[in-house]
DNA sequence: ATCAGGATGAGTAGAAAC
DNA sequence: GTTTCTACTCATCCTGAT
């Protein structure tokens, strides 16, 4: 991004979506950069206005431009004046909306050229919307914008030309941004880009539109990333469209200017992008969170459900897969696909235990016939917690913990809690009721010269080793002899205790963890769980080639089970500096799990495992 | 150097209110 | 159906005590 041509420093231009337009500060400097390229490419308004024209005819030509008539805003400006543009559009708006029907259809047609939109797909919208107001009709434009799979896809993709007047004109504001070379950055003719290019025009996108959206989201960016982003610039583009640079700065000092700017059409359009995107997760098959979150099935609320894995989802190995459920969105698309479009069962560990435990599973193990952990663990607070019903306070009906974090409440805050709870037992104070402070130590993480906050810190990064052997239980009667375990960021070995507890021996377990202490945990339980199978340690998941995972297979047989749960850090909710989504510095090692199995998967391909 | 404690929101989904 | 309110999240950074 270092070249940035036509003089439009691309990094200054604002993709933001109009909920953060909304309230910016239309002061701050970074506004102003905003201002010029949007300008610029708003539907030629700066080309319709020119520096030495007087006030009223600049203002008339811009609204000329957007496409009404002359003599309508020449009346409008008339009447309202010429200060407030806002009222100036709304008014338009409602004009053109109640003139629509007895007006000619030409006029209503200028009107959506005039925003952008080509002839043709206007004049298709207009026909089918006869009876419909500008609303209507704006609406379904909006829609066939992003969403016209119809529009001509035989453009070739080689092409610099663009073969409809709908494309061009969804390329108007991405005209400063023409004389980036983009082919320089398809190299190769099969590579993902261009797949990825190709996609976006099948889906209705300009190539244009396509490109500048890959460059900004990088190359690795998925295609919900991309189409979110283009939705989003085309949203952008609207509301700028009617938000000339004229009328933003007096806004500034103006303490209401929020208010002010959150007018009809700004609604309309924030409307519109929900739709938008809603219809695009619909459309994408973007993953939804279950409600309850019970996944395939939980021991209390069991599902009858049956599901046909992808072929290449199909074991052997098994894998199975961990990590956050509440991820920044797209991430489970993008893990679901990486992992052979495999669905993705989330689950709620409070099902299983007191604590709420929101994760998300893709794994191609089968779902019938699963079984729980015997004993049934405490499934509520005080079941788990005797001592706590001396003190609860009767105005919180809350039975499960939240999710466990890797930070605990220190034991003197939670002292404080508690005292602050025991004397307010009627109306609660605000702050106490905040105070989620809850640490519960197990002895699992027990080990000399491990200090309690490590033991926090690697027990809130485990497994839920219920929900997990609840999932892992099918594979009891598939492996009577024993099971050959690929454990990857093993932690203190939620994977292995489950099979453990499920008693699926182990006999071969080859465990990638790089921090020492939940080595240790892993390796402690190891021998005092009196092991008799093979525990190998790798530190460092880089270790894992292709070289060493041939030698690891060719020595034991082959992996039946590959079990991962890459570092939620860059996901959860709870990270506020580094929430970067799955190319975050930690999350990113999802990628190796995913390298790893696929070279498990391959080698395995051509030496079958003893055991299938 | 290690450890414990405290301060630090954004993003999201779902419930509740309208 | 839409808007507003509420609750929740495998965390990180900094400081002070040891």
């Amino acid at each position: 991004m270092v070249d940035n041509i036509s003089g439009v420093d691309s990094d200054n231009f604002n993709w933001d979506t109009e909920d953060e337009l909304e309230t910016d500060n239309y002061a701050v400097s970074s506004n102003s950069d905003l201002s010029i390229p949007c300008g610029e490419a708003v539907l030629g308004l700066a080309e319709a206005s020119s520096s030495g024209e007087s006030p009223s005819s600049k203002i008339i030509d811009q609204f000329v431009g957007m496409g009404f008539s002359r003599e309508m805003v020449a009346k409008v400006i008339e009447e309202k004046g010429e200060e407030n543009s806002n009222l100036i559009l709304e008014t338009l708006l409602d004009y053109s909306a109640s003139t629509l029907p007895s007006s000619s259809n030409s006029k209503t047609i200028n009107h959506f050229v005039g925003m952008g939109f080509s002839e043709e797909i206007v004049v298709k919208v207009v026909q089918e919307n006869r009876e419909g107001s500008t609303d209507g009709i704006l609406e379904t434009l909006l829609t066939y914008s992003a969403l016209e799979t119809t529009a001509p896809v035989q453009q070739n993709a080689e092409s610099d030309n663009f073969s409809s007047d709908y494309e061009e004109s969804l390329l108007d504001d991405f005209s400063d941004f023409d004389s980036f070379s983009e082919t320089e950055e398809i190299v190769c003719p099969a590579s993902q880009e261009e797949r990825k290019l190709l996609h976006l025009t099948k889906m209705g996108y300009s190539e244009a539109e396509a490109s500048v959206a890959m460059e900004r989201c990088g190359p690795d960016s998925t295609i919900e990333e991309l189409t979110d982003f283009i939705c989003a610039a085309q949203m952008a583009k609207a509301a700028d469209a009617l938000f000339p640079i004229e009328d933003q700065k007096p806004l500034s000092n103006d303490s209401n200017h929020k208010k002010r700017r959150n007018w009809s059409y700004d609604l309309l359009v924030r409307k519109k992008k929900k739709k938008l995107e809603k219809r695009f997760d619909e459309d994408a098959g973007a993953v939804q969170l279950p409600n309850p979150m019970i996944g395939f099935g939980v021991p209390t609320e069991s599902k009858q459900i049956t599901r046909v894995l992808p072929e290449a989802g199909v074991g052997p190995p098994y894998f199975y897969y961990e990590n956050v459920a509440l991820c920044p969105k797209g991430v489970w698309t993008t893990i679901s696909r990486f992992l052979y479009d495999v669905e993705p069962e989330f689950v709620d560990s409070k099902f299983f235990c007191a604590a709420a435990r929101k994760r998300g599973y893709v794994h191609n193990l089968p779902i019938e016939n699963r079984f729980p952990l015997a004993p049934f663990p405490p499934r509520t607070i005080h079941e788990a917690f005797p001592l706590t019903r001396t003190w609860w306070p009767s105005w919180d009906t809350r039975t499960k913990l939240n999710c466990l974090q890797t930070c605990i409440g220190s034991a003197r805050l939670t002292d404080r809690i508690r005292k602050a709870l025991e004397d307010y037992d009627g109306a609660p104070p605000l702050g106490v009721q905040n105070g989620n402070a809850f640490g519960f130590p197990r002895n699992h993480t027990r080990g000399g010269g491990i200090s309690r906050t490590d033991r926090y810190k690697s027990l809130g990064n485990s497994f839920q080793v219920d929900t997990v052997a609840y999932h892992f239980s099918v594979l009891k009667d598939k492996f009577p002899g024993g099971i050959n375990l690929l454990s990857l960021f093993s932690g203190i070995g939620g994977a292995e205790v489950a099979l453990h507890r499920l008693r699926i021996p182990l006999k071969t377990v080859v465990s990638v963890e790089i921090s020492e202490v939940n080595r240790n945990i892993l390796r402690s339980w190891w021998e005092q769980t009196n092991q008799r199978g093979t525990l190998i340690e790798i530190p460092d998941v880089q270790e894992v080639d292709g070289d060493r995972l041939e030698q690891l297979i060719k020595t034991y047989g082959g992996f039946d089970l590959v079990v991962g749960g890459s570092p939620c850090n860059n996901l959860t909710g709870s990270n506020r500096y580094h929430r970067d989504g799955l190319e975050g510095k930690d999350s990113a090692l999802f990628f190796d799990y995913c390298r790893i199995l696929d070279s498990v998967k391959c080698i395995m391909s051509g030496t079958k495992s003893m055991n299938v």
